[in-house]
RNA sequence: GUGGAUAUAGCUCAGUUGGUUAGAGUGCCAGAUUGUGGCUCUGGAGGUCGUGGGUUCGAUCCCCAUUAUCCACCCCA
C-alpha cells in the first residue's frame, strides 16, 4: 500500500485549515461588497469545452490536461482552469437573459494540470476567480484588478507588482503577428530550436524566450501595443486612466502574453518575488470572444484567476499570520466511567451555550489530562471525580490565572462564561 | 517533457573511510504523592536507513535502475 499522495498534490492539514478559512472569509467579504455571487461548477467537464475555450494549440490543452473516457464513452477532462466551466454554465442556464452584467466568483475550486511540480506549482491547486460577463467597458477590467489588489491589501500582503498589457483583438492581432514574423524572418537562424517552432505556431512567445541568444536576436522587436487597432488602443488608454484615477500603480509589461488563447485586449498579472520563479499570484484579462466561441451570444467577458496556494505562500513568507486555530475553551476531565458520563452531560450543556468544550476520550490519569490541556492551549479546566459526583458542585480552574472557583451545576454555564470573559 | 540536488524515527538532522544490537534533539506515551498542568528528572514505544537489482564473506554506506521530494527550464495560478 502506497501511502503517499500522488505527485504534485497536497493535503490541506487540520493544522493549516484556519489559514485557508481566514483567506476565504476575506475573499467572500470582498466579493460581497463588489457584488459578485458564488458559482460552483463541476470538477470535470466535456473535454470539448476546454478544446474550444482554452484553445487547442496551448500547452495547457496539448499536454497538461487530465483527460479520460468515462464508462459511457464520453471524453471527460478535469478542469485545468476555472473560466470555461463558468462560461458553459452561463450559456446553459441562459444567464445572458438576466440583467447584465453578470458577476460571479468561484472559491478554492480545485484545478488540475499535469505538470512537473516545483515551488508554487502543483498538479492539483486551488483557485479563487472572478468573472464579469456582459460588460465591455474598461471600468470592468479595472474593477476586477482593484478587487485582487484589495484582497492583498486586506490580508497585509506587500511588495507585489501589477503588470498590464494589451494583446489586441482578432482585428489587430493578425497584423501584429505578421509584423512580428516579418521582423523575425531574417533572424530565424539565430533562434533556439523551440523558438523556430514557435515562429510557426505562436510567434508572440518568442519574445518571452529566456535563452540569451534569443533575447539578443529579438532585441528591438515590434510590440503589440504599437499595432493595436483604434478600438483596442482606446480601451487600453482608458484602462490606464481608470487605474490612475483610483490610485492603482501599474507597470506596462509588453511581455505578458498569457498562455490561454481566449484573452483579448487587457491582460494583467500580479507578481510577487517572494515565492520563487513561479511568482504570478493572480493572472487574468479580457476575453471578449470566448462566450460566442463556446456557443453563446456575443458577450464580452473579463476575469482573473488567483492561486490560493501561492497566495498563502506569499503570506507565509511575509510572516503574516492568517487567522488562528480555535482552541478548546473548557476541558471537562473525568476520573472513572461514572464521572465521564457526567462530564459528557456538562460538556453538552456548555456547547449548547456556545462554548468550545472538550471531554477526555482516552481515559488518561488526572495528571495526564492536565498536561494535555496545557498542550492544546485550553483556557479552563473542570475535573469530575467522586467528590464532584457526590457534592454536585464543580471547580472551574483557570489555567492561565491559576485560580479556581466553585459552582453549582445549575450555575456552571454562567460561571464559565464569566471566567472566559475575564481578562479576555 | 528537460536539467541539478536530495531521500536515515511523526518532525529537524547526525552517522558508518563497507563490519555484530543505527544515533541526537524535538514530539508522542508513562512514571517521580493511585485527584491537578507548565520546570526538572527517569523510563518506554517508534526505523524493511525511499524501492528494486548489482558488486562483496558482509551494503544504510559503493555502482546501476526506479520512484518520490525540492529547485530550475518550459508553462502557468
Amino acid at each position: 500500500m502506497n501511502v503517499k499522495a500522488p505527485k504534485g498534490t497536497r493535503d490541506m492539514l487540520p493544522s493549516d485549515s484556519h489559514k485557508w478559512h481566514a483567506a476565504e472569509k476575506q475573499i467572500r467579504q470582498i466579493c460581497k461588497v463588489y457584488g459578485f455571487n458564488e458559482i460552483r461548477t463541476p470538477i470535470f467537464e466535456h473535454t470539448e469545452l476546454f478544446l474550444r475555450g482554452i484553445g487547442d494549440t496551448t500547452d495547457v490543452v496539448q499536454k497538461e490536461m487530465y483527460t479520460f473516457e468515462d464508462k459511457g464513452n464520453r471524453s471527460i477532462t478535469l478542469k485545468p482552469e476555472g473560466t470555461a466551466g463558468v462560461v458553459r454554465s452561463f450559456i446553459e442556464h441562459g444567464m445572458f437573459n438576466d440583467p447584465q452584467p453578470t458577476k460571479m466568483y468561484y472559491l478554492s475550486t480545485p484545478v488540475f494540470r499535469y505538470e512537473n511540480p516545483q515551488a508554487g506549482r502543483l498538479r492539483q491547486h486551488h483557485q479563487f476567480g472572478v468573472e464579469i460577463f456582459g460588460a465591455k467597458l474598461p471600468s470592468a477590467d479595472v474593477e476586477i484588478i482593484s478587487m485582487a489588489l484589495m484582497l492583498f491589501d486586506k490580508l497585509g500582503i506587500k511588495d507585489l507588482s501589477l503588470r498590464i498589457n494589451s494583446i489586441g483583438c482578432p482585428v489587430c492581432r493578425p497584423k501584429y503577428q505578421k509584423a512580428l514574423r516579418d521582423f523575425l524572418q531574417e533572424r530565424l537562424p539565430l533562434l533556439c530550436g523551440l523558438c523556430k517552432q514557435r515562429f510557426e505556431t505562436n510567434p508572440m512567445r518568442i519574445i518571452d524566450c529566456k535563452v540569451d541568444s534569443c533575447k539578443e536576436a529579438v532585441s528591438g522587436f515590434p510590440i503589440m501595443l504599437d499595432y493595436l487597432c483604434d478600438e483596442c488602443n482606446e480601451h487600453f488608454e482608458s484602462v490606464k486612466e481608470h487605474l490612475s484615477a483610483i490610485n492603482i500603480e501599474y507597470l506596462i509589461d509588453p511581455e505578458i502574453v498569457r498562455g490561454l488563447d481566449y484573452y483579448t485586449k487587457t491582460v494583467f498579472e500580479v507578481v510577487s518575488n517572494a515565492i520563487g520563479s513561479q511568482g504570478t499570484v493572480c493572472g487574468g484579462g479580457r476575453y471578449d470572444g470566448l462566450i460566442e466561441q463556446c456557443g453563446g451570444p456575443e458577450t464580452p467577458g473579463v476575469g482573473f484567476g488567483l492561486g490560493m496556494e501561492r497566495l498563502l505562500m506569499v503570506a507565509q513568507n511575509q510572516g503574516i499570520e492568517l487567522g488562528e486555530q480555535s482552541k478548546t475553551q473548557v476541558f471537562v476531565g473525568a476520573l472513572g466511567d461514572n464521572a465521564r458520563v457526567e462530564a459528557l452531560k456538562i460538556c453538552a450543556r456548555l456547547r449548547e451555550g456556545g462554548i468550545f468544550a472538550t471531554v477526555d476520550h482516552v481515559g488518561k490519569s488526572a495528571k495526564a489530562q492536565f498536561k494535555y490541556m496545557n498542550k492544546i492551549g485550553c483556557r479552563l479546566a473542570i475535573m469530575i471525580g467522586d467528590n464532584e459526583l457526590e457534592s454536585g458542585k464543580v471547580t472551574v480552574k483557570d489555567l492561565k490565572q491559576s485560580n479556581s472557583k466553585e459552582y453549582e451545576l445549575s450555575d456552571l454555564l454562567n460561571g464559565v462564561i464569566e471566567m472566559l470573559n475575564f481578562e479576555g
